[in-house]
DNA sequence: AAAAGGATCACCT
DNA sequence: GGTGATCCTTTTT
């Protein structure tokens, strides 16, 4: 069952460790993609120097600081999109960031538009995500809680002992944030982008 | 180890 | 309104 605005509305760190083993579903016109989560990063409000919303409200970021449950979707290197969930009530800046997917439907359209990439090289990655479900920036600030694209719960429960934290990948310019522990994956999992 | 690539932001004029 | 450094990555050497 698709999981409604309070799921999200709620402290960025548990919605991303709840969003282990939940479903991402993408439905364009004639398609449907479908992936489980099993790779997420916690991107806190403003005083997180790895996070967007450490540089207070911009044009680019202000989508983390609205209504929980939209998409914020952002082009990063020139080359890659990423898309992160908002979490938090509104006003209160916060998003999970989404890393890895291990690829259930639609599997055969993603190895096409990966370049005929495929197994774990298919999902393993945020970007990698984003490129094989055809995700870039039209879907920022869709609301996942509408028919386009959002996260469903298929009663598949994740026990603590088999959730790993660690630090999260990519922001070792962010001071004393770097090393926080706001990375979190299922254990064992061939479809995470890092160990 | 490093290139690929463009939007964004901080900081100038 | 222009400039330059930077970036929540991936792929290839």
């Amino acid at each position: 069952m698709k999981l409604k605005r309070d799921f999200y509305e709620r402290g960025t760190e548990i919605v991303a460790r709840e969003l282990l083993g939940k479903y991402l579903v993408f439905e364009p016109p004639h398609k449907h993609f479908g992936g489980k989560i099993v790779e997420v990063e916690a991107y806190l409000g403003e005083n997180d120097l790895a996070s967007h919303a450490s540089k207070s409200r911009t044009k680019r970021n202000e989508v983390m600081f609205g209504q929980a449950g939209h998409a914020y979707v952002y082009f990063t290197y020139g080359l890659f999109w990423l898309f992160n969930v908002v979490t938090e009530k509104e006003g209160v800046a916060g998003a999970v960031l989404i890393r890895a997917l291990e690829p259930v439907e639609g599997t055969e359209e993603m190895v096409v538009n990966r370049g005929g990439r495929n197994g774990h090289f298919l999902t393993s990655g945020p970007a990698k995500i984003t490129e094989a479900f055809g995700i870039d920036g039209k879907i920022n600030r869709a609301d996942l809680c509408s028919g386009l694209i959002w996260i469903e719960d298929r009663g598949e429960v994740i026990k603590p002992s088999k959730i790993v934290a660690a630090k999260r990948i990519g922001v070792d310019y962010a001071g004393e944030w770097k090393d926080k522990k706001l990375r979190f994956y299922i254990k064992g999992s061939e479809f995470i982008s890092k160990p």
